[in-house]
DNA sequence: TCAAAGATACATGAATAATGCACTTTATCA
DNA sequence: TGATAAAGTGCATTATTCATGTATCTTTGA
């Protein structure tokens, strides 16, 4: 039970971008180069975090040489639990499906597993990327001197 | 990001044995035979949960001939934040230790999800295997009707 | 003393997540 | 207009973790 690298990687990104965010001259888009040497993560895996982040509209993708990308949104426009709900995947945290447990029709168990998933996004829905870059100063201290 | 099978299994074994409790006569024991048997499973892999079960004192095992097993609390003295918590190992839900991450001398992330973590645990806390036993007659049927 | 039960340890298989590699597409700049 | 730097895409491989299997030991009642 815990969040996939996956997710992870796609939440620091986001932290990153916001971290950077104030330079209202920022000339350089961030790329995925920058992300790996600041993380020391793969190209590959955060390739595609950012590819799906792409597509979901958080950021936005620019190809070609000085390409890039940045945020779609204001980090106050982005909640926690849809970043997570949607690189996660959002599926049941129990199977109960028919055939697999004989005990489905009488079960209680699902309902309340899910009611409590349920609670755990909405919890996560009161906070935006503005919550995770309270300490925008040290972050981006933290960044610039990391590669 | 979902519940381990495991995990799932030791919740069925309560909720059988629970389901049999109201029997006070029950001269015979329930065994990891008859949990296999009812819900199709692998018996090395109930063993395992049957252990662990007892090992938490949720249930007294018995071992030798007519041995088996049965629950050791009140089903309305099992919560079900506890059973999942023991079985589900009760690890953080998202990894930020150094140096994995360098953002985290700044980074809001885990204590969101841990508090979220919580949440969801804390609402599991309000139910009982009581509370899975509610249609006790059906289940009763089920499971005495599917070997 | 035998058989039926759980306890224990180790080995194997399966599923999925993480990563790697090769190549394509697109945009910019010299 | 061609070289280059970036993201996009698909497939292959590796690693990790979960699930299951096999074997043997221990306990206990008949």
């Amino acid at each position: 039970m815990q969040l996939k690298k996956y997710t992870d990687y796609g939440l620091r990104i986001l932290m990153y971008l916001g971290a950077h965010e104030t330079h209202a001259d920022a000339p350089k888009l961030t790329t995925i180069r920058d992300i790996c040497e600041t993380f020391g993560l793969s190209a590959n895996h955060v390739n595609k975090v950012v590819h799906h982040l792409g597509r979901l509209q958080l950021i936005e993708t620019r190809r070609g040489k000085n390409g890039g990308f940045f945020l779609a949104k204001a980090p106050g426009e982005i909640t926690l639990d849809y970043v997570i709900r949607q690189l996660e995947g959002d599926e049941p945290w129990i199977e109960c499906h028919n055939p697999y447990c004989v005990a489905l029709p009488a079960c209680e168990l699902n309902g309340i597993v899910a009611r409590g998933k349920e609670l755990f996004y909405e919890y996560l829905a009161q906070f935006t990327l503005n919550d995770l870059l309270k300490k925008q100063g040290q972050l981006r201290q933290i960044f610039s001197t990391t590669p």
